[in-house]
DNA sequence: CCGGCGATATGAGTAACGCTCATGTTAAGC
DNA sequence: GCTTAACATGAGCGTTACTCATATCGCCGG
C-alpha cells in the first residue's frame, strides 16, 4: 500500500543490502525514539546501532525530521492493516464497535509497537508538499495529512462497510475525530505508561457521542 | 497570578533593566517563533534581536525549551485572564454559553497573540519536574500539566459559576474536553491561516455534546 | 567473460547550534 | 564608603546535522 518512500526517502533502496538497511535503521530509530525521545535522537547513534555509516545513512534518509517521517508512515500502514484484520475476523454488529475496536487497536499498539508512542502517525512530522506554513511550526504541522489519511482508510474501512451514507459532512466529521481521539490517547499515555484505562474510556464516550450527529441510527 | 517565573527561569530578574530585558527576549522569542516555528528557532536570534548578549539570555533561562516554556506561561495566563474578563462582562445563561465564550477567544487569541499559534498551552514543551518521563518524547509530555491548569482555572470560572455539581468525574472531563479542544482547534488553523470555520463550529459541537453527559440540566 | 555505468559505500570535514565560564561592571544595604 | 550580591559579556567548547570527494560494487548487454 503506500510505501515509506512515498516522498520521505531520498532514494529508494533498489538492491538487497540496502533494503535491508533502511529497513534496519527504521527498527533502530524506533527503538531508540523510546529510549530518549525526539530531541535526543541523533542520526549518528541510529546509524551506528543500524551498523550503518553516517554517510550512507543520508544517501537515503534527507534528514532526521525525514526519517522519522518514514517511521510514522511505517507505524500507520501498520495500524490500517491490523484494524483491516480485526474488522474482518470479529462481529461488528454497529458502528459503534468500530469506533471501539479502533481504539483498542490504537492502544495495543501503542503499548507494543516500538516508536509507536511516541510517533503514532503522525504527531511529530509534516509530509513534503504540505500546506503552506508561513509563520508555523514544522512539528506542529503534521498531524493533518496523516490524520485525513486515517479518517479516509477509516471511512472505507468503518463507515462504507456498515452502509453508513455519505457526504462531505462525515468525512470532515471523521477527521475531527481522528484528532480529537489521538490528543485524548496521548494523554491517557502521558498519565500512565500503560494507558490510563478511565481516559482511553472516556475517549470512547467522546467519540461516541460526536459521531451519533453524523451516522444515522440503523 | 501565575508567574512565568514559576518554575521556567533560572534567575528571577530583580532589577529593572534585567526585567525588562526578560520581558524583550519572550515578546522576540513569540515573533522568532511565527516566523521560524520552534526548530527554526535559535537563542543567538532570540538574544540578538532583543539586544541581548547570549551571555545575559542564559542567565535567565535554563536553556531553550525553557525559554518557550516561559512564552507558553505566559501565553496561558494572558488566556485564562482575558476569558475570565469576558465571562464577567457578557451574560451567560448557559454553560454552553461559556464553552463557546472559550472556544472563541481562544481562537480569537490564536489569531492576533504573537507565538500563540505556535505555543498555545503548552503544546511544546513540558515543565520541569513532571512526571516521569522514561521512553517518552519531551516534546509530547507538556500538554498535561498545562491543560489540567487550564481544566482547573476553567472549572473555577464556568462550572463553579453557573452551580454545577462538582466532582472527580467532572474534573476529568474537563481535562479531556480542554484537551480534545486544543487538539481540533490546531487542526483548524492547520486547514485555515484564520482558523477553518467549520471545523471551529465542530470543535464546539463535540464539546458540548461530551460534556453534555457530565453537566446536568437546569 | 568482459566492459561499463549507475547504484551504493565511506568517513573526514564543515557550518552552525546550544550552552558555559572566567572576568568585569553595576546597583543596593548598612 | 565599603561589602555583597546581582547583573553583563562574548570568546570559546563540545556536539550536532549534514556534505562531498572518492572509491567500490552489482548488474546487464554484448
Amino acid at each position: 500500500m503506500t510505501n515509506v518512500s512515498a516522498g520521505t526517502l531520498r532514494r529508494r533502496p533498489a538492491q538487497r543490502r540496502s533494503v535491508e538497511r533502511v529497513e534496519r535503521m527504521l527498527d533502530e530509530c524506533a527503538r531508540l525514539l523510546d529510549e530518549v525521545g525526539y530531541d535526543g535522537l541523533t542520526t549518528k547513534e541510529v546509524a551506528r546501532r543500524a551498523a550503518v555509516p553516517i554517510g550512507t545513512f543520508y544517501q537515503f534518509f534527507p534528514d532526521k525530521q525525514g526519517l522519522v517521517r518514514a517511521l510514522a508512515l511505517r507505524n500507520l500502514d501498520a495500524f490500517l492493516d491490523r484494524l483491516a484484520v480485526r474488522l474482518g475476523e470479529e462481529e461488528i454488529s454497529d458502528w459503534t464497535d468500530a469506533v471501539d475496536l479502533a481504539v483498542d487497536e490504537f492502544v495495543a499498539m501503542k503499548r507494543t509497537t516500538p516508536g509507536f508512542a511516541i510517533v503514532d502517525f503522525g504527531e511529530i512530522m509534516p509530509f513534503p508538499g504540505g500546506p503552506p506554513m508561513k509563520g508555523t511550526n514544522r512539528l506542529l504541522n503534521a498531524a493533518l495529512e496523516n490524520n485525513v489519511i486515517v479518517a479516509d482508510r477509516l471511512r472505507v474501512l468503518v463507515i462504507d462497510l456498515l452502509g453508513a451514507p455519505r457526504g462531505p459532512g462525515l468525512d470532515r466529521a471523521l477527521v475531527v475525530a481522528v484528532e480529537a481521539a489521538d490528543a485524548v490517547i496521548k494523554l491517557a499515555f502521558r498519565v500512565h505508561p500503560e494507558g490510563d484505562p478511565g481516559l482511553i474510556a472516556e475517549c470512547r464516550r467522546l467519540i461516541r457521542r460526536y459521531l451519533a450527529d453524523h451516522i444515522p441510527e440503523r
